[in-house]
DNA sequence: ATAGTTTTGAAACTCAATTTCAGGCTGTGG
DNA sequence: CCACAGCCTGAAATTGAGTTTCAAAACTAT
């Protein structure tokens, strides 16, 4: 289990940028959830206990996260960025119910060696991927 | 081989829409390529032969493709949606450089498989999915 | 040809993302 | 412990892709 918030305080040190009030609140914050803010969503919660961190911070922060490595920037193809924290435990996809907004995480190894055998028959290098099913959660696709 | 312009043609027809000279130019230039084209792109390209094309038009017919299923909308994260011209044929994915912008387009029924196994797993209904490996193109991966 | 719609294209608008900038904070050196 | 140089903040302005507006033009059916 790596230390998030220890992997970020040194990512600002050797990066000579400061250690400060508003950029500890939204990193506490963003990890306490396993949800995939947007920058939006973050900041309205963020907004209830700290009013006064604004928008701007708070973007510009989750993009520092993104580039120390503690979270991945996700896009559903809703017109926002997400963010959720990065697991090195386990890579995972996402299933992504286009009636509820709910996003469902899943790993299958079978898939990831699959992925490089593809790569490797076009001798392309592969840095990441993006994975994701659309359709219903199992609720959505009882209603209606 | 479906007939991609009758295809269209027939969806303006029933959906009461006009044939106009604009969406026929439009629609030849798009299928002329086998480019991932964003809106910008191809407006650039129509604007050589037919000055008098406007953005908005392009981007209108774009989405009346992408709605009679003769195109695909992507988005490879760069910030801009892509169209490319269906293939009911064959479903495939892509390979997108960092470097250089190329699209490989790639086959791996093993890969679709597994994706309806997993669905299953979470009682998931698929409607359409994205798949994205990213990475270097073997020329950009020799470079550098 | 005419009437009744739809379409066009330039411009305005939207919305998330990004940048600006004056004032506030941080951490380092003294 | 203090001061200063430079980074940070947050409100507001800007950007850029996408979308909408609206009057004039084009299309289809009559």
């Amino acid at each position: 289990m790596i230390d998030r918030v220890s992997v970020f305080n040194q990512y600002l040190r050797t990066q000579k940028l400061k250690s400060t009030r508003q950029r500890m609140i939204i990193l506490e914050t963003f990890l306490d959830s396993k949800s995939h803010y947007s920058t939006e969503e973050l900041y309205q919660v963020l907004r209830k206990e700290h009013p006064h961190i604004g928008y701007a911070t708070v973007h510009r922060t989750l993009k520092l996260f993104a580039e120390c490595g503690i979270a991945i920037e996700l896009n559903f193809g809703d017109g926002q960025s997400r963010f959720e924290p990065h697991y090195t435990e386990h890579h995972h996809d996402h299933l992504v119910c286009t009636r509820c907004g709910k996003i469902i995480e899943f790993v299958e190894p079978r898939i990831e060696q699959l992925q490089r055998e593809v790569a490797e028959r076009y001798d392309f290098t592969v840095d990441s991927h993006r994975h994701e099913l659309y359709g219903r959660c199992i609720r959505c696709s009882q209603d209606s």
